[in-house]
DNA sequence: CCTACCGATCGGTAGG
DNA sequence: CCTACCGATCGGTAGG
């Protein structure tokens, strides 16, 4: 029967590519082996070949599936009738909560991304480009509709995507505070600055 | 003349040191060999060993150095007698700035850490803990005399901190706004936030 | 899914 | 500073 023999194929696939994100996040993607990689999975290396073609189509997997997420939720911002503040705390929040709840894969995405080879790197950094040129534009719609304080959109969208990168401390931290809290801070101090007014 | 040589000894450290942070920044430290670095420098792979002990001991120099530059700095604003918002704009100013001039080195601090190992790693990771935790302490006081509004410290640290290493996206930019206006549009988005007002 | 193994490359050393 | 080289480990394949 070729449909269960997908079934186990593929969600076996997906046991390997959750803890390659483990891995790679933890270690890098370079300094984790298919060694490594086997003995959390529980088989011998050769055995991964199997299911994956290489790591680097592992690491490819990872990363495009996260830029078609957040791809996918800014196009359906750029769609919405919401005012641009409204959009951009919308995409904001969606960051945080991606980055609380699929933390490896996201994380890795942002930071191992390097490491893939073309053509997926090319296309890859296209995509990176597209996206934050894309959320400045929104950005620079709020600041035409005097929504948003006039600031360099780039710039804004840097310490945006970048300030959320930052959750990567609070998932290593003892004493957290809750996650709707963490979203709550992040997103008042980003939109209504430090400074008591 | 062992003056002389102490000097050439340690300019070629520095070359090496230099290169290293170059070639870390760009591939990782994981991904990058002795070799690459070697012929970056313009010598063979068993030259390098002349200057330093081993490929570990770079990672250190590099992640050191950065870290007691921050650790000053604090220090001096912890002792400073400006209220609590200027001095964590100073410090704010002090990222930045770094993060402009010393772009290599502090990226790899700040990235590269991970593949420090023991002692070091533990040492590390305890500086950059107290630092954090310091800086979260200024920003408490901040709040107590409310210069700063009600939010959580350590969020507000983790997003500053996180921001700033956002410069990164700035260096690789082909049509970059002025280091000048980078660091005004830094500041005041995350001081005064992004909302008009 | 395993055993056995490949060529390439790694960080590092010996010796001059 | 170089040539020559070491043992270890890498990603991946053959064959069953």
């Amino acid at each position: 029967m070729p449909a269960i023999k997908t079934n186990r194929n593929s969600s076996k696939k997906e046991v390997i590519i959750s803890k390659a994100a483990k891995l790679f996040r933890e270690k890098g993607f370079s300094a984790t082996s298919m060694r490594d990689l086997a003995e959390n999975v529980g088989v011998e290396a050769a055995s991964l070949y199997n299911h994956i073609r290489s790591k680097a189509e592992i690491l490819q997997e990872i990363c495009f599936r996260v830029a078609n997420q957040f791809m996918t939720h800014l196009e359906e911002m750029e769609n919405s009738k919401q005012s641009s503040i409204a959009k951009v705390q919308s995409i904001l929040q969606f960051h945080i909560r991606q980055m609380i709840h699929n933390y490896e894969a996201v994380h890795v995405a942002d930071r191992e991304w390097k490491h893939l080879t073309d053509p997926y790197l090319s296309n890859f950094k296209t995509q990176r480009k597209t996206y934050r040129q894309r959320l400045a534009g929104i950005i620079e719609q709020g600041i035409a509709k005097k929504e948003i304080k006039k600031i360099d959109a780039p710039t804004a969208v840097l310490i945006m995507l970048h300030a959320v990168s930052g959750i990567e401390s609070w998932h290593r931290s003892k004493q957290k505070i809750s996650a709707e809290q963490l979203e709550e801070n992040m997103v008042i101090i980003l939109v209504e600055g430090l400074r008591a007014g």
